[in-house]
DNA sequence: TACATAATTCAACAGGCGTTGAATTAAGGA
DNA sequence: TCCTTAATTCAACGCCTGTTGAATTATGTA
């Protein structure tokens, strides 16, 4: 509770980080439009001009921090090594690992929330990721018609769980171990792969 | 364009409805929080306390424009009396009969949007029409193990669905027919409500 | 016709927001 | 040690928001 002073701390600490962290916090709870900056520069025991100072602008700090998480990214590319038979178990496993991991779920919070409420730079994000790291990779796996359609139908069902798990918190999805909701998602989602 | 006059308008024109509208629109368009009083009453051609006289507040104005579309209800009674091997094929059919209705699908949008971001009212009533409407009364329909888990999941796959086609707009599911989207998706929510 | 009441706008308020520029303090190299 | 530079806060701006109260006009009733 050391009282606030002028000018630079001493020491040589990371605020910069602190700002982001808070940030990420701040928008997977309340997305975009609800965040306020004197609310993450309060939440990173800073002043809000700092957070200019850093990032510029809010939308800036905003695309800053809705980075996907390399992890993320990392994990899903071992799925696409898998085989077929496989692909269904393997998508929702890697996904609700993610997700069930503190620091990735405050980030994907947030692009979530903000591309559901229209924000354009979350819109945007999540857009391009969906298509080039997810629905450009699985389409050509996919057997059957229409498999560009099937991928992302794929895909809705996972974002739909999530929205009702992480975000809307819903019972009984809300608090079920995720090992009874993959084994009874995956399945769909592995039959979609297959033609027909 | 008439000069607008201060007082009484002539004739009996029904401008509380219309003011409801403006709101079911601008709600629709840009969920709650984006959506402003004056955004509104300008749609309805309005002055804004004109809304306050009518509705009080924000928020009251914004309970009023979600109630869930009486169609919608009405026609998802009617789905709870199939037979149970029809259930998936006639669950998808009448959930995307009723988006691609205009009309219900301005409310339904706010609804969602709103849901999402973290908005209170909008997420208490999505949460209960989900529970009353839809999990109660499919559960019982329901084989094998957690059935009130597998409704949640047949309805987070529609409620997916809904949100990469009318939501995010992403393609190719955003301009799809219907027809394509419902063969795809039947099959996998009927197979949810079959045991195993 | 006179009058109560409903419908409508005008003008303003306080509060919160994103943002900016100047002032203050510490760190690090010459 | 001095001085440039980076980190940090202070104080304020202009704008937009939800909201309110008084003023104005029409409707409907007695």
């Amino acid at each position: 509770m050391s009282a606030k002073r002028t000018g630079r701390r001493t020491g040589s600490p990371d605020t910069r980080s602190e700002i982001l962290d808070a940030a990420k916090r701040v928008f997977g709870k309340v997305g975009y439009d609800r965040a306020t900056i004197r609310e993450i520069a309060n939440e990173a025991d800073v002043d809000p001009s700092l957070i200019y100072h850093y990032f510029g602008t809010k939308d800036q700090l905003f695309a800053t921090s809705i980075e996907i998480p390399i992890p993320a990214v990392e994990k899903l590319q071992s799925v696409f090594a898998a085989d077929r038979e496989d692909l269904g178990r393997r998508l929702a496993e890697t996904f609700f690992f993610v997700w069930e991991q503190e620091a990735a779920r405050v980030s994907l919070l947030g692009i979530l929330r903000s591309a559901m409420g229209g924000e354009h730079q979350a819109a945007d994000a999540f857009r391009q990721f969906l298509t080039t790291s997810v629905l450009d990779q699985i389409s050509p796996l996919i057997g059957g018609e229409n498999p560009r359609l099937r991928a992302l139908l794929m895909a809705s069902q996972l974002v739909g769980v999530a929205m009702t798990r992480y975000v809307m918190r819903l019972e009984p999805i809300a608090s079920a171990p995720i090992e009874d909701i993959v084994e009874l998602v995956a399945p769909r989602i592995q039959s979609y792969a297959a033609g027909e």
